[in-house]
DNA sequence: CCATTAAATGACTATTATTCATTTAATGGA
DNA sequence: TCCATTAAATGAATAATAGTCATTTAATGG
């Protein structure tokens, strides 16, 4: 029976022509000011037919992340070659990272307000946030591969890489978000790319057996 | 004149008042949930009320950061005796950073939701926002003082002292986004201080000069 | 051709932030 | 004491949207 999957099909499809359109109205206007309204007349479709889709506004925005994870996989992915030194694929990591956080911005912004808990859980169904959730972990597993590599290698000193995996994440976040405010506020050269940098190899300087 | 001058002091206790009223919902409330007719309601005035002394729900949320700051201030600089040397002080500052961060976790939340941005700064007044600013990097200076002692007393490397700054407050509020969102969904033991201090003593090791 | 079902619609409801014309009440001079 | 003036407060009305749901549309397959 073709029709039934054919059907399947096309419910994809829509649902990720919704997708596109949504996410050109929430880089313009960002997740507060984007209406449903909007979204819908782009997407040529009534306000209604976006929650047979989606839970709600939130789930919508939340949900172009998942093409934002794979993404972002690929970018850690080309970074982590094995045949390369523990040190090595670290500071491709962070430059992956890097290139992520500039080249992705939207889907960046939607992961760090997913981490954040800005919003409501209660907005999302239990399948998308799961789903969100697991790619979030698959990612924090390359760091943590890469320093314990670097820890068997004899590359790096005995450190817990799950800890130190948190610490090079949270860090790295942690660098966008105080030059992001930095950059909105005037408040001098902060180059978001050389902060990291420089912040990065303090912490990687001090993993590297001597 | 008096009477001009108790007016004055009625609204300055009256905007005190309806800020410690919001400041009880937005902690059972959260800035969204809560509403100005529950704040009005709580405060004994009208909706309508509120408005004359903020410019709108955003800007009453972000108006107890200043009392926040206040606090703040207060940790960072029974932390940082002059007496005590560069690493003692920047332990007892990340000491401080992290007792606040449990201590006053409304303010703590609001001062990151402004450094992310995550609020519309069309819905702040100048005033306020500049205040705000200028706190913020009033808060930072410690941190680089700290550093530049260090590296004057020959106890740190020669780093870049407000560069080095932003690493450590990138790092403390990554470490803590993280640790939160690792606790949220019970991603196994994250302890945040025990993350804390091993990030922290990654990057302040580092600095130390041998 | 029709009954059944899935999909889509958009008028309607509900919730709140924000505004503003009106009311209240304090002040200080006549 | 009374009144005009002004500041402060009020809350009904407005505006903007998210989200719902009874109804319509259109495809399917017997």
């Amino acid at each position: 029976m073709g029709t039934q999957q054919r059907k399947i099909n096309e419910k994809i499809k829509r649902r990720k022509d919704i997708l596109e359109v949504a996410k050109g109205v929430f880089i313009s206007k960002g997740l507060e000011a984007a209406t449903m309204e909007e979204i819908a007349n782009k997407a040529e479709l009534s306000k209604g037919t976006l929650y047979l889709y989606f839970k709600s506004k939130e789930e919508l925005y939340v949900s172009l992340v998942e093409e934002g994870a794979q993404l972002f996989h690929e970018f850690f992915k080309r970074a982590t070659n094995p045949v390369l030194s523990a040190t090595k694929q670290t500071l491709n990591l962070i430059e992956a990272f890097y290139s992520f956080y500039t080249e992705h911005r939207l889907y960046y912004t939607i992961l760090t307000s997913i981490q954040s808990g800005s919003i409501d859980r209660e907005k999302i169904s239990d399948a998308v946030y799961d789903r969100i959730h697991g790619m979030a972990m698959e990612l924090l597993e390359y760091i943590v591969n890469i320093i314990r590599k670097g820890i068997t290698d004899g590359e790096f000193i005995d450190v817990d890489p799950r800890e130190t995996a948190l610490s090079f994440w949270a860090l790295a976040t942690g660098v966008f978000a105080v030059s992001d405010f930095m950059q909105r506020n005037e408040l001098g050269e902060v180059k978001d790319k050389k902060l990291l940098d420089f912040a990065s190899d303090l912490m990687l300087a001090r993993l590297q057996a001597v």
